[in-house]
DNA sequence: CGTAACTTTGATTTGGGTCAACCGCGGTGG
DNA sequence: CCACCGCGGTTGACCCAAATCAAAGTTACG
């Protein structure tokens, strides 16, 4: 297990403030259906951002003042232990929310790393809080993006903590590939890190599935998938 | 990885309608601090029961009618692999809420077992949204569990999901022991599918650590725990 | 008292961990 | 321009913890 801690130190370029109204993922993001009215209530800025690969959103322990949106990316969230290691215990994607604990005014609970560049909406606490109170909408959001992030906890322990590595590999690709059976993925120490295997099976395990042409490297870390065939290896052996 | 599936019929003993204003977990549980007023507007039952060792507080696919409040024992949340194998995500105790996605309408995402001879109150769903529009008391604790929720799932995966077998053994016993450092344990089979492991294996090793004089069985699954040694176990090898 | 369910133990196999070397590539500085 | 790093990925050799297969205690109970 890497026993070295890589401080980042946060890297984020400002964008401008946000235009909630006419988000893109509005649908998808935590701000979905509120009405007109409740955008006046808002006056604190949201800060819209990018965050480079390998650069933090926020760290455990920082003051948890704000909480993100994800609105492209990959972002991981890791929790330490003890002896130093590290354990990545969740990957967040477009209209996910990072950071929702900042909501109840808990500490943040893991460090938020970007693994793909990201762009991200900052909320300020208080917006949450004030709009929490004010409308259903927003504590109905609230709400399922707590039950989905309890969900993705569970499916992270069962989907990619049982079974053989081979089939860990191939259903976390399977979480990653879009509608075309391609996907971006990432380094191997992360792999292992999501998977709770070392870097070098991970690596062995990936260079084996090329191998086998179940995956296509297009450019390095842009994959195209056999789907059907990882599927098979996902719940085999 | 145990093929069977032990679909086990609800035996429930009604004990009566609950009296949640003398609660005695009232600080722990979701009513918390709801006021004297609050209570006035739940008028429908809230009913409180026993359920025996393996009997489930409800299934996966069932009509999410009710949350559950666990007011005594302890309580598994299993998911049923594809192929047939089951993993225990989380373990449930005094002041915990199992069923919370009932709060929002939907379906559970797990079956919830009794380990231990349980004490639950039921609370229908219909009560729940009627009080969290109406209260932010109970807003406020309903994001709360939630919020638990995520962090035992994370727990689990970081604390039962790392290091070898004696060392989530150790760990496992670590979460369940009291202040006297004793605990009610439970079968090898369920030990194995909380900590993913092999039955075979969470016997021997709880065998080696009876052997030990780590662990003294008072009763069958009564333990006494030497609790420093246990520690050193959980972060060392 | 017998049978079923659970725990423990043994023998054997193996997947993945560990340690170490090597490759390829993008930077960097002489 | 090219030699030298350094880092991430890959691969090999070896070893060990845990899975697997099998059987013998233990306990509970009809």
């Amino acid at each position: 297990m890497d026993m070295s801690v890589k401080k980042t130190s946060i890297n984020a370029a400002w964008r401008g403030l946000a235009n909630c109204r006419g988000c893109g993922i509005r649908e998808s993001a935590l701000f979905a259906d509120l009405t007109e009215s409740d955008f006046n209530l808002i006056h604190l800025p949201i800060d819209e951002m990018t965050v480079a690969p390998g650069a933090a959103l926020y760290h455990v322990g920082d003051e948890p003042t704000a909480l993100f949106t994800v609105r492209g990316g990959l972002v991981k969230l890791v929790q330490y232990l003890p002896n130093g290691g590290q354990r990545i215990v969740r990957l967040l994607r477009t209209g996910d929310t990072a950071g929702l604990e900042a909501a109840l005014g808990e500490p943040y609970r893991h460090t938020a790393i970007a693994i793909h560049p990201v762009l991200t909406c900052r909320i300020p606490r208080a917006v949450i809080q004030r709009l929490s109170e004010e409308t259903q909408h927003l504590h109905q959001q609230l709400m399922r993006r707590w039950h989905q992030a309890v969900e993705r906890a569970d499916a992270f322990l069962v989907e990619l903590g049982t079974g053989s590595a081979r089939a860990r590999v191939a259903r976390l690709f399977l979480t990653l590939v879009d509608d075309h059976g391609e996907c971006d993925f990432f380094g191997r120490e992360d792999v292992g890190a999501v998977l709770g295997i070392t870097t070098e099976t991970a690596s062995r395990v990936v260079a084996e599935l090329k191998r086998q042409g179940l995956l296509n490297e297009m450019r390095p870390n842009r994959f195209h998938c056999n789907v059907d065939a990882l599927r098979d290896l996902a719940d085999g052996p």
